[in-house]
RNA sequence: GGGCGUAUAGCUCAGCUGGUUAGAGCGCGAUCCUGAUAAGAUCGAGGUCGGUGGUUCGAGUCCACCUACGCCCA
């Protein structure tokens, strides 16, 4: 740039004059390679008019004034972090605005297809697209000596993301909607809409509404909602159409078939007596426009259902992707805002994006898209809704792809499967039928008084009916999703396979109908939870528990439905009223002692596998630690854990136990903000504890009462809470610890123990011989020994009439195997015998 | 350049108002269990909780700054 003569006064200097930024010279001119002829403020270079290189062009029918054009502006986006400290302006291409503040007029040189204008023919780069003519407009300049230097400056620039073609800003005249003029309110109104994530609502949204800018809301398309503007002649009139009815009195003839699209109601032209032919300008409406009408335009409002819409009001929910916060959303809310005075909705999840397995952006270019019906196709499509819920909140960023919806399958729906399967199977084989008022929690049967198993069931699935009810009340999808998963993990692995042989037993009885009824109760439950996530799952699930009546894959004709079908039972479970929750039934002591006992088997299990001792082997003892508080809860439930452990007797270690050390800890969350800075002190203190004084504290801690400790000559009280005792087990035992229970294993293995675990031994090799030989789960058998030693012979002579039970046997003969008989070689106590087992005809 | 978010095991993700040895699933190796299981149990290898600084008796968690990535804008 070349600033007028004026300015600077002499016009006999030698060489080349420019004004550049003080700060930037060294680096543009290089050090030492110029002469300071005067110093200038920016408020001095203010309003200095230059010599344009190239003279812009009005567009049609404009008059600017171009006095106003080719002067300096000040404005503080101009930086000195590179360049000259010069900026050049162009209002038309970019810098409309701060060319609207200073008063400069719009100019172009370039028309809306990227070509450069014929008025610069004369200079070489008319009529060619504008990045073509860079190099002509650089000679040019060089031509002309204007080119102070030539070069490339890397730079972020746009292009077209489908095309790639280069683009350019260009300023032209729009159509807006003054959204500004009722900021406060879309601002208020948004504080009425729960939105999840929470963020959203004054993050990302609430900043947007703030820096609300006027809607643009038309586009230059073929295609699209016609915007009702229609404008005379002279310009001087405009009108905006309502409806078809008064634009059919404006042109003064029936418009019933008219197609209300271009090019159509284009051809719809008026005379107004004043201003001449009112004809539709040309643009159509913002596509988004259309979609944040869809409240109103779904019910052809106000022109029809008045009264369904306003019954509809707002939505009560929408959900799309958190890229859609300024497009639907914004929409939705902008326009229930200025039309209604309210938000168009009251809830909103706002979704992250689905990526491919990988966690990159699925593209078509690209070629990493998953195929969602290949998925469903192999899967089902609850595997793949599932999925979608359970694998994370709905706002994070999500993978997808086999290997996750496989899991999904594998581990949640099989194992939910699994466990209806095993009821159905035997459910039928007993012809079972719920009793009374059968089906989900809240219908209160009469089955008889449950046992603990049941008891703990029937607490966890209502605590599970109360936390899923509320969290999916809070729009909260992710949490019940894995709630529902912890609950079908603890119903299979733990309540049914604990509890498998009550289905089993012969006997039709008050705990064999126990067991029945609360699985019953289990399943039917879990298919109305599940209805809203894995809705063909559930309904398979309900309709044969409770529409269809008990039949699960019976292949023949199916079975009378008889006691299940009730006339009030809805047909479909997407029909059934949600699951009440009666929080009297729910036992959180129990809820807390079981998993607790889960926790010690675990313990139980890992101290056996140490000492390599197999569950099979009884063992006489095992010693118990668990929170004092709990203790009761344990030995309620301890024939549980001697069974799991397959241990004969358990008893818990305590301070009334003799050769047992104590370990203490400070309770830090009771005990951090009493003693604040002491808390490392009375650590140690505590660790020091030991001997005498340390059983007289666990004593009393025991009962519930405070204890002394001196710290630095204080003496403290402390009380039973604030401290955690941890008794230490026995020398000699096999011991496992964590998350504060302690399960220490007696491992002395006595000649019974030894004996007893021969026989379940022997019972484990007969079950697989049975299943070798192909027989039926009821068949019942004939079972011979070869060969047996004499310990062997006695433990059959002892245990023989367990053996008979576990296999359905008949005879347990100490004898070579009858012809016919399937025989299987063992290597069992330390010597081989001849298994044959022969199914009864 | 601005706003908002995300970052924890090889992979996918939990981790409540700050608290005692940071967990689960998948995958890998090993052992066991199993007449409901495309299952289950136990053990093992695998973590400077993105980085730096701060607050605190104590930080994966709170604060500040930084880095990387994503979305929306400019």
């Amino acid at each position: 740039m070349t600033p007028a003569a004026p300015l600077l006064g002499d016009d006999d200097y030698a060489s080349e004059r420019v004004v550049i930024a003080a700060a930037l010279a060294d680096r543009v001119l290089g050090e030492g390679a110029y002469t300071v002829l005067a110093t200038l403020s920016g408020a001095q270079l203010r309003d200095a008019r230059y010599q344009t290189q190239f003279t812009g062009v009005a567009s049609a029918g404009d008059t600017p004034d171009l006095a106003q054009a080719y002067r300096v502006v000040a404005d503080d986006f101009v930086s000195l972090d590179d360049g000259t400290g010069i900026v050049h302006i162009a209002p038309a291409y970019g810098d409309l605005e701060i060319g609207r503040r200073y008063g400069l007029p719009t100019l172009f040189s370039v028309d809306l297809s990227g070509t450069t204008y014929a008025q610069f023919d004369e200079l070489g780069f008319g009529g060619m697209f504008f990045k073509q003519a860079d190099p002509l407009i650089t000679h040019n300049l060089q031509e002309r000596g204007l080119l102070f230097r030539g070069g490339r400056v890397k730079h972020t620039y746009p292009f077209c993301w489908r095309c790639k073609t280069p683009l350019l800003s260009f300023a032209k005249p729009s159509w807006y909607i003054r959204t500004t003029a009722k900021k406060e309110l879309l601002i208020e109104n948004n504080q009425k809409i729960h939105w999840v994530p929470e963020h959203i609502k004054n993050g990302r949204f609430g900043n947007w509404l703030v820096n609300n800018i006027d809607w643009a809301l038309s586009r230059e398309r073929y295609w699209g909602t016609p915007l009702p503007i229609w404008v005379s002649e002279d310009g001087a009139y405009t009108e905006v159409i309502g409806s078809v009815a008064e634009l059919a009195e404006r042109v003064g003839r029936d418009l019933g078939d008219l197609d209300l699209h271009r090019p159509f109601v284009d051809e719809l032209i008026w005379e107004h007596p004043v201003h001449g032919a009112m004809r539709r300008v040309p643009d159509v409406a913002d596509a988004w426009f259309d979609s944040g009408a869809m409240p109103i335009a779904q019910w052809h409002y106000p022109f029809e259902n008045q009264e369904l819409f306003e019954l509809a009001q707002q939505a009560d929910y929408i959900s799309e992707a958190v890229d859609q916060t300024r497009g639907w959303f914004y929409t939705l809310h902008a326009l229930g805002t200025m039309l209604f005075d309210r938000p168009a909705f009251k809830n909103v999840i706002c979704l992250g994006h689905i990526l491919d397995s990988k966690g990159e952006k699925m593209s078509k270019t690209k070629g990493n898209i998953v195929d969602p019906w290949q998925m469903i196709d192999e899967y089902g499509a609850d595997a793949l809704r599932w999925y979608m819920f359970a694998s994370g909140p709905p706002y994070n960023a999500r993978r997808f792809g086999p290997e996750y919806i496989s899991e999904t399958l594998r581990q949640f729906l099989l194992t939910f499967w699994n466990t209806y399967a095993f009821f159905v199977t035997y459910a039928n084989l007993d012809g079972w039928q719920p009793v009374g008022a059968q089906g989900p929690v809240g219908a209160h049967h009469d089955a008889p008084l449950p046992a603990p198993a049941d008891r703990w069931a029937l607490s966890r699935l209502h605590a599970l009916v109360r936390d899923v009810t509320a969290s999916l009340d809070a729009y909260d999808i992710y949490a019940p999703a894995k709630a529902i998963e912890a609950f079908v993990e603890e119903l299979s692995n733990w309540y049914v396979r604990r509890n498998r042989r009550r289905f089993w037993r012969e006997q039709h009885d008050a705990d064999k109908a126990a067991a029945y009824q609360t699985l019953y109760t289990c399943l039917t439950t879990l298919a109305r939870l599940v209805a809203p996530f894995t809705p063909y799952l559930a309904e398979e699930m309900y309709q044969n528990l409770e529409a269809r009546g008990l039949g699960f894959e019976s292949s023949g004709e199916t079975q009378a439905p008889s006691l299940t079908l009730q006339d009030s039972t809805p047909e479909s479970v997407h029909l059934a009223p949600w699951p009440a929750f009666d929080e009297a039934l729910i036992d959180e002591a129990l809820i807390a002692d079981t998993a607790l006992l889960i926790e010690a088997v675990g313990l139980g299990r890992a101290a056996r596998k140490s000492a390599g001792i197999k569950v099979r082997q009884p063992l006489g003892e095992l010693w118990l630690r668990v929170p004092t508080a709990r203790v009761a809860g344990m030995r309620a439930l301890e024939g549980e854990l001697l069974d799991e452990l397959n241990v004969k007797a358990v008893r818990y270690l305590d301070s009334s136990s003799t050769l047992v050390e104590y370990r203490f800890k400070p309770n830090l969350r009771a005990v951090g903000k009493k003693y604040g800075k002491q808390v490392p002190a009375l650590t140690a203190a505590l660790r020091e504890l030991a001997g005498e004084a340390a059983k007289t504290a666990a004593q009393a801690v025991e009962r519930g009462q405070p204890f002394t400790l001196n710290l630095d000559d204080v003496a403290l009280e402390l009380q039973p809470d604030e401290v955690l005792v941890e008794a230490s087990s026995p020398e000699g035992y096999a011991v496992a610890e964590g998350n504060g229970v302690l399960v220490a294993l007696d491992i002395t293995l006595t000649p019974e123990l030894i004996a007893e675990g021969l026989s379940r031994e022997l019972v484990r090799n007969i079950q697989d011989a049975r299943k070798a030989a192909g027989f039926e789960i009821a068949d019942r058998v004939y079972v011979t020994l070869g060969g047996a030693s004499e310990a062997l012979a006695a433990v059959v002579a002892h245990y023989g009439a367990y053996i008979r039970s576990e296999t359905l046997a008949e005879s347990l003969t100490l004898a070579e195997p009858a012809a016919g008989a399937h025989t299987e070689a063992l290597e069992i106590g330390g010597g081989s015998v001849m298994l044959g087992v022969a199914k009864i005809a």
